[in-house]
DNA sequence: CTAGGGTTAG
């Protein structure tokens, strides 16, 4: 019985008892075993004499004493830790002391993380870009062979900045011709990539002919559509449409997003007509245009003045399906003022109700700008009025479109009013706004009034304008109190 | 994974 039951006695009788029996030495075994445990020991040390001495402890002397300690030959991740730990306490001036030693002295091999690492904290983090790229360069040095990996690490540190920029064509030179590095896509993706996000779209696009022409790798959908993303981000006409050729040359069809941005791009510019036009290419390409295509297409062909091709548009969204929305209606309505439709605009506002399409803002400040236009700013007061009532407080541009368009009528004391009541909601207006409404006033022999609208722009920080200068200046009839003229003179730095 | 974008204004 006891003979079958497996000998897991106590540890220490099975110990002595198998090194008595022994057939065959395990010397080579327990020498790695011993190695293994001497360097366990000599890493804890490590790591407990770096937390426990002093600031800015010398981390390399402490690895190694700590791994002669225990006569054993210091690990990679003791190294690892090092770095780490350097990096952490920002101690980057002992960085190339534990470099050289381990090129010089150490004889194993390091992985290429370690240098992809290093080249990410030296171009990213210290901005020490030569630092990235000697590094670089100096990887075969430590046993290791750089791939395609640490490359791109570095590529994407040097796309980060002009300087970088500078030395990318030497880079690409070197690890192609003397460390036999070839660039793959993804290179190119970084590179492009980079470039696009410091906006050096002609770098760019030159690089996509080089990838093909030199390199053999078909751009993909996904640069082109990159760098076609960000040309429309920046907008300018003939940047966007000279890409928006070779785009098409190379047979890519734009997705939706792609047709947006260049709806965007388009309207922006004036070119409405080219954005509607766009908008029936997209449809022939078997896409459906959404409302924010629809809405930028209608607001292209109403600043284009097409008044007609607005309300087809307008119709064919019904027709197909596309839901208007607040900013379409706002556009449409804006349309409809543009061609003094004023009350078709406050009709529409009613349907917008209707839909349960809540009118905002800037659909009211749209039409309180068209009536006041026309002189009706009563008109104008009444729908501010309106607006308060359904819970939409008007803003800047509603009370500095009613102010306008009562300083137009030279009805002041009322324009007054409405300065306050914008000042008790904490808007600030411009002073170009106020310029005119001061001057009309002193002009008015109102100088009591504009004195007091005066004081409160200033108590605001807002300078007066030149007209109210001007004005000030002549004006004899001034008589400022002592709060204004403080006011005054901090604001003009006296 | 379906979010957001897009609107008025001298």
């Amino acid at each position: 019985m006891e003979t079958l039951i497996p000998k897991i006695s106590t540890k220490k009788t099975n110990f002595f008892r198998s090194r008595k029996t022994r057939k065959f030495p395990l010397l080579p075994f327990k020498a790695k075993w011993q190695q293994n445990f001497d360097q366990q020991q000599a890493m804890e040390t490590l790591i407990t004499e770096s937390t426990t001495t002093t600031q800015n402890p010398n981390l390399l002397s402490l690895l190694i004493d700590s791994f002669t300690k225990y006569k054993c030959d210091p690990t990679p991740s003791a190294y690892s830790f090092v770095i780490k730990t350097l990096t952490r306490n920002s101690q980057f001036d002992q960085i190339p002391l534990v470099l050289n030693r381990l090129e010089k002295v150490e004889k194993f091999d390091i992985p290429e993380r370690f240098f992809i690492n290093l080249i990410k904290l030296y171009g990213d983090g210290l901005n020490q870009i030569e630092n990235a790229v000697d590094l670089f360069y100096r990887i075969p040095n430590f046993r290791c062979v750089p791939t395609v990996y640490s490359l791109n690490a570095l590529l994407s540190v040097l796309c980060k900045s002009k300087q970088g920029l500078l030395m990318v064509n030497q880079v690409l030179l070197k690890s192609t011709e003397v460390m036999s590095i070839r660039l793959e896509e993804s290179s190119f993706f970084i590179m492009i990539t980079a470039l696009c996000r410091i906006k050096k779209f002609g770098y760019a696009i030159e690089l996509l002919h080089m990838m093909l022409a030199e390199y053999g790798y078909e751009p993909d959908y996904e640069m082109y559509s990159r760098i076609f993303m960000e040309v429309c981000e920046r907008g300018d006409y003939d940047e966007v449409m000279g890409f928006l050729e070779e785009f098409r040359k190379v047979g890519f069809v734009l997705s939706g997003e792609n047709y947006s941005d260049l709806i965007r791009v388009l309207v922006k510019n004036g070119k409405g007509k080219e954005g509607l036009d766009m908008l029936y290419r997209m449809k022939s390409d078997g896409m459906k245009p959404d409302v924010v295509c629809y809405t930028r297409v209608l607001e292209g062909v109403i600043s284009s003045r097409d008044f007609e091709k607005a309300e087809e548009l307008f119709d064919e969204m019904l027709v197909l399906g596309v839901e208007p929305n607040v900013y379409t209606f706002n556009v449409y309505i804006n349309g409809l003022c543009k061609q003094n439709k004023i009350d078709e605009g406050f009709k529409m506002v009613e349907y917008m109700e209707k839909l349960d399409c809540k009118p905002d803002v800037v659909t009211y400040n749209t039409l309180i700008g068209a009536v006041c236009k026309v002189g009706e700013v009563k008109r104008g007061k009444e729908v501010l009025r309106m607006m308060g009532l359904k819970g939409i407080g008007g803003n800047v541009h509603t009370y500095r479109i009613l102010i306008d368009g009562l300083i137009g009528k030279g009805e002041l004391l009322e324009a007054c009013g409405l300065f306050e009541e914008m000042s008790v909601k904490g808007f600030v207006p411009r002073s170009s706004s106020l310029d005119a409404m001061i001057a009309r006033m002193c002009e008015q022999g109102l100088v009591g009034e504009a004195l007091k609208v005066l004081n409160k722009i200033v108590e605001r920080n807002v300078a007066p304008g030149e007209k109210t200068w001007e004005v000030l200046l002549c004006e004899s009839k001034f008589d400022f109190n002592d709060a204004t003229r403080n006011n005054f003179e901090r604001l003009v730095g006296v």
